[in-house]
RNA sequence: GGGCCCGUGGGUUAGUCUGGCCUAUGCUAGAUCGUUUGGGACGAUUUGACCCAGGUUCAAAUCCUGGCGGGCCCA
């Protein structure tokens, strides 16, 4: 083991998260955040490995359910833009004349997405007419087209998606991957004949989801948002929160249902079979790089990163030991490499001229998910050492290698799934309660830090309101699943199955 | 929008309050040579920094003003 005192490297415990994310995601060489924008960070080739695995997963997941990848350009002209703000303000208008008041924030501020934009307002010396500004998300750019290519019901469903770099003009601290200004941004958005279309495919994202979470390791809370809190011009969004290990959620996907607002907005009409025109009903489903902070966060140890080996950019570290001692070592790692390769792993090998120590170590900090060592002693057995990164050495028949690999990859997964469920659970408490007293509203228990509170709700805005104020959490939504017996309200007493979150967000 | 704090080699850090002893400290990383190699090796040599522009002063990393960059808190 390491030397007490011995700086690994400089990373600080695990427990002490906030220092300990921001340092390995540079420790590790997944990004080189001195590059002089805040919150622009350089991927680095290790990092971008895993993104486009990520990526890869998400791609495989599309194909399966037909949707079809597109490259949308990254300006958009302003006037586009009144249009989206039209939308946002006549829903707002009509909210404010129909709805239940009870359902709106008075705090909400009228459509600001300007100020959340870069903008490109020369070319050249020359000033442009109209100004541009860089995507934050592609809703305008892409049902501008959409408009013109959708006729008739034949051309629907349209189910596209693009994986591209969005920008926000963020001002708050940035964080790698969690909170950042150039986005890495996969959105996928469809077009179809009614509302069933739309909701049909609002419950294939939400089986995607769960896809990805599986092989990515760990479990997410998925709820529907409050109405408040609910993507503009969409019916209902649901999102997708990842509990990171300092008891803060980071939202990592959500997909939203916009009915046929936004294609009124947009005139996106199509004529049916019986000849007459309808609006189309849509949907987007959004996922970002916060899916790679979500793995740093959710599978790293004191001593490093741990890759989930469907996006480990390296699955399988191979160790030649003492090579200057046999001759023969060095052509049977090689030969080992091929093989597994050939096998469909991911491998490399590390012949650097170190310290095994240090060779050790540093797969450790980068996660690779299992090691092979072979030297003389190995050759001589014709077996090989293979340690997992989640803990245990074994030797290994070199015959049938192959299957002992997928094995073990298929061992860390599950060890992985098992520490983040265990670890989200431990995250995880029963709200005390609120009683309403002649001083106003009062918690009925003290309140842990970092803690996510689970509770029955089933009161208005006012009520959530409550809620916020005296905990200074947020209320995350519906969840799924509910509870399967009613339970009395938190706020207004009521028997509910509506099972709720209160937590600190990213 | 309001308030507060901070900019020193690639990273981290001492020095700033109280100007001079700073030709700027330690750790880490990098380079070269040699000895090493089944869990963080060692020796020798060596590269590398006071955010920018003004000002005060005999003298500025240190004090003042502004800019740029970064962080925190409140609305």
């Amino acid at each position: 083991m390491a030397s007490p005192g011995k700086a690994k490297r400089g990373i600080p415990p695990k427990s002490d998260f906030n220092n300990w994310y921001p340092a390995i995601v540079e420790i590790a060489d997944l990004v080189d955040k001195r590059y002089p924008i805040k919150g622009m960070d350089v991927w680095k080739p290790y990092g971008w490995n895993a993104m486009s695995l990520i990526d890869g997963l998400t791609r495989f997941q599309m194909r399966r359910t037909g949707h079809e990848e597109y490259n949308f350009p990254l300006l958009v002209p302003e006037d586009l833009l009144d249009k989206e703000n039209q939308l946002v303000s006549h829903l707002k208008a009509a909210r404010d004349a129909g709805v239940d008041p009870s359902e709106l924030r008075m705090t909400e501020e009228d459509a600001g997405f300007k100020k959340e934009v870069y903008w490109v307002d020369r070319g050249g010396d020359n000033q442009l007419e109209v100004p541009m500004f860089l995507r934050p998300t592609s809703e305008t750019p892409m049902y501008t087209m959409f408009s013109l290519w959708i006729r008739s019901h034949a051309d629907l469903p349209l189910k596209t998606f693009q994986i591209v770099n969005t920008f926000r003009y963020e001002t708050k601290q940035t964080r790698s991957f969690i909170r950042v200004r150039e986005i890495h941004f996969f959105e996928a958005h469809t077009v179809h004949a009614d509302e069933q279309g739309a909701t049909d495919q609002i419950a294939e994202d939400a089986d995607v989801v769960q896809r990805l979470l599986h092989e990515l390791c760990f479990p997410a809370i998925i709820s529907k948002r409050p109405v408040w809190d609910t993507f503009p011009g969409a019916w209902h969004s649901t999102a997708v929160d990842v509990i990171m290990p300092n008891g803060r959620t980071l939202q990592v996907a959500t997909y939203h249902h916009y009915r046929d607002q936004w294609a009124r907005a947009f005139d996106l009409t199509y004529e049916d079979s019986n000849g007459d025109t309808q609006f189309c009903h849509q949907t987007t489903f959004g996922m970002s790089e916060r899916l790679l902070g979500a793995v740093v966060g959710m599978h790293g140890d004191d001593n490093g990163l741990i890759m989930p080996p469907s996006i480990a950019p390296i699955q399988v570290i191979l160790m030649p030991v003492a090579a200057h001692a046999d001759e023969n070592v060095k052509p049977k790692v090689e030969a080992l490499a091929t093989h597994l390769e050939r096998s469909g792993f991911r491998v490399r090998i590390d012949d650097r001229d170190l310290r095994p120590g240090t060779k050790h170590y540093d797969w450790e900090i980068k996660g690779v998910p299992i090691r092979l060592e072979l030297g003389p002693r190995d050759l001589a057995s014709n077996q090989c050492t293979l340690s997992l990164r989640t803990g245990g050495k074994t030797e290994v028949p070199i015959e049938g290698i192959s299957s002992s690999i997928s094995q073990c990859l298929e061992t860390v997964s599950e060890e992985l799934r098992n520490r983040s469920h265990a670890q989200a659970s431990e995250l995880i408490r029963t709200f005390p309660g609120v009683t309403q007293s002649t001083v106003g509203w009062q918690l009925d228990g003290p309140l842990e830090d970092d803690i996510i509170y689970e509770l029955a709700f089933d009161g208005n805005d006012a009520d959530a309101e409550v809620l916020e104020k005296l905990t200074g959490l947020t209320l995350l939504g519906d969840c799924v699943p509910p509870y399967t017996e009613s339970i009395p309200c938190a706020v207004t007493g009521k028997p509910t199955t509506r099972r709720q979150h209160l937590a600190r967000m990213y």
